[in-house]
DNA sequence: CAGCACTAATTCA
DNA sequence: TGAATTAGTGCTG
């Protein structure tokens, strides 16, 4: 059930060193922009339980893909609902709708957790939504940092830079939409 | 089993 | 009003 050898990759935008691990053409992990380049290695394969010598290193990986992920973070609005295939192995059927639902959150817009829950048929699992967005193995791809809480606060963000970053995604993308009246 | 990136309801100032 | 607490909740390691 694999579709080739692993790779990673490292670039720079314009928040910081992005990391990607893919495998074929399918993105496994991600993770948010970094100060080093160091951290974002670290960042993107702990928890995978891979060291750099299990995905090597290719610095034009998916070079169509880095060049839109660098435009995010210029600003502009980029859709990645559909786009890169993800390989999402060793998740919940459950994770898996979650996250599926997850990346159909338009750029700028939000849903609560139990909105999330709701739309996988399961209105009251909200808490266990969080569980899923905390653990989510590819950020932005999944745009996870659109999940905030019922009563207007943004809820929790693990990736780096926690809440801040998640703030700073949010008002980078515009919510104005209503709810989310990120601090007062 | 214990612990959560939650929520709605309840209980105080 | 509004902050603080309490159950209730579903999934995960």
């Amino acid at each position: 059930m694999d579709g080739g050898a692993m790779r990673h990759t490292i670039f720079k935008t314009r928040w910081g060193y992005f990391g990607l691990v893919c495998q074929g053409q399918a993105v496994c992990r991600t993770s948010l922009p970094a100060a080093s380049q160091t951290a974002a290695r670290q960042s993107l394969l702990t928890g995978a339980n891979l060291g750099p010598a299990d995905v090597p290193f290719e610095k034009d990986l998916l070079a169509a893909l880095q060049r839109r992920i660098v435009a995010y973070f210029e600003g502009e609005n980029v859709d990645f609902s559909t786009d890169p295939a993800v390989c999402l192995p060793n998740l919940s059927v459950f994770g898996q709708a979650i996250l599926a639902a997850c990346r159909q959150i338009a750029f700028g817009r939000t849903q609560t957790y139990a909105q999330l829950a709701a739309s996988a048929g399961r209105s009251q699992a909200a808490r266990a939504v969080g569980n899923v967005m905390a653990r989510n193995p590819v950020p932005l791809i999944v745009p996870c940092h659109r999940i905030i809480r019922a009563d207007g606060g943004l809820g929790g963000f693990s990736g780096i830079g926690g809440t801040a970053m998640k703030q700073r995604m949010l008002l980078h993308e515009r919510v104005s939409d209503r709810t989310v009246c990120l601090q007062d």
